[in-house]
DNA sequence: TATATAAATAACAATATGGTTATATTATTA
DNA sequence: TAATAATATAACCATATTGTTATTTATATA
C-alpha cells in the first residue's frame, strides 16, 4: 500500500493554492488570518486547504489565543519528494509475472 | 503559474495506478496490453492513465507495429520531486504585503 | 480481402474536489 | 457578561476524476 499512501500525500500537494501556502510556511509560520487577504479565495476555503494539509502530516497547528498557527512538516515534505524521485524498480515484480504467465509477450 | 503547472504533474502522479505504472517503466519500457493484466481494472482504463501520464509528459509513447510502447521521462520524474523538495520561499513577497498592509499582525 | 488483435475514444455513472454562504465554536476584550 | 474576532464546520453546487461498457481506429495475419 505504499503506492496508495505516496497517493495521498501527492493529492494533498496537487494543488496550486496548497503549493503556495507551504512556500510561504517555508518562510515562517501563519495564522489564517494572514493567508485569506493573500489569496482570492474565502477563509473556510483557506481552513480547508489547512485542514487538508493537516491531514497529510504536511503541516501542524498551534493554536496561539485568538489565532491558529500553522507551521511546515519540512521532513514530509522532503520525504515526498525523494520518493518521487527514487519511486522503487518493479523489475522482481515484471519476473514474477512473466513466470505466472501473466504477461503478454509483445516482440 | 509555476505552482499551476507543478499542481499539473503532481495531479498526474498522485493516483496509486499511475505511480505503479511510473515503477514499472522504471524497469522497461511496456505495451497496454501487458499492462492490463497487472492491474485490475480495464483496457481503457489503463490507457486513459497512460494518456493522462502522456499529457503530463511523464512518459512518451512509440508504437512498434500492433503495439503501443510506453517508456518513462526520467527526466520530468526527477525535476517533479526536485521541485518539490526546493519549493521555494516566499520570504520577498511577504515583506512586499507586509509593506502594502496586506498582512495582518497577528502578535 | 476478411478477420483478429491492440489501443484509443465515446458515453455514461459514482465519487472526489474546491469553491461558495451561513452558522458554530473558541478566545479575547469592553 | 456581552460583543467582537479568528477559525472551523455544515450544507450546498459545479466540475474533475476514475471507473465502466460499447465502439472505433490501426495494424497484422489467414
Amino acid at each position: 500500500m505504499a503506492f496508495e499512501k505516496l497517493a495521498d500525500t501527492l493529492k494533498a500537494l496537487a494543488d496550486p493554492t496548497r503549493l503556495k501556502i507551504i512556500s510561504f510556511l517555508r518562510t515562517r509560520d501563519c495564522c489564517v488570518c494572514e493567508l485569506v487577504p493573500i489569496f482570492n479565495i474565502s477563509q473556510p476555503a483557506i481552513s480547508k486547504h489547512l485542514s487538508r494539509l493537516k491531514t497529510a502530516e504536511l503541516v501542524r497547528e498551534t493554536r496561539k489565543g485568538q489565532w491558529v498557527f500553522y507551521s511546515l512538516n519540512e521532513k514530509k515534505l522532503e520525504e515526498t519528494g525523494f520518493a518521487l524521485s527514487h519511486l522503487p524498480h518493479l523489475s522482481e515484480q515484471l519476473k514474477e509475472l512473466e513466470k505466472q504467465g501473466l504477461l503478454v509477450r509483445c516482440e
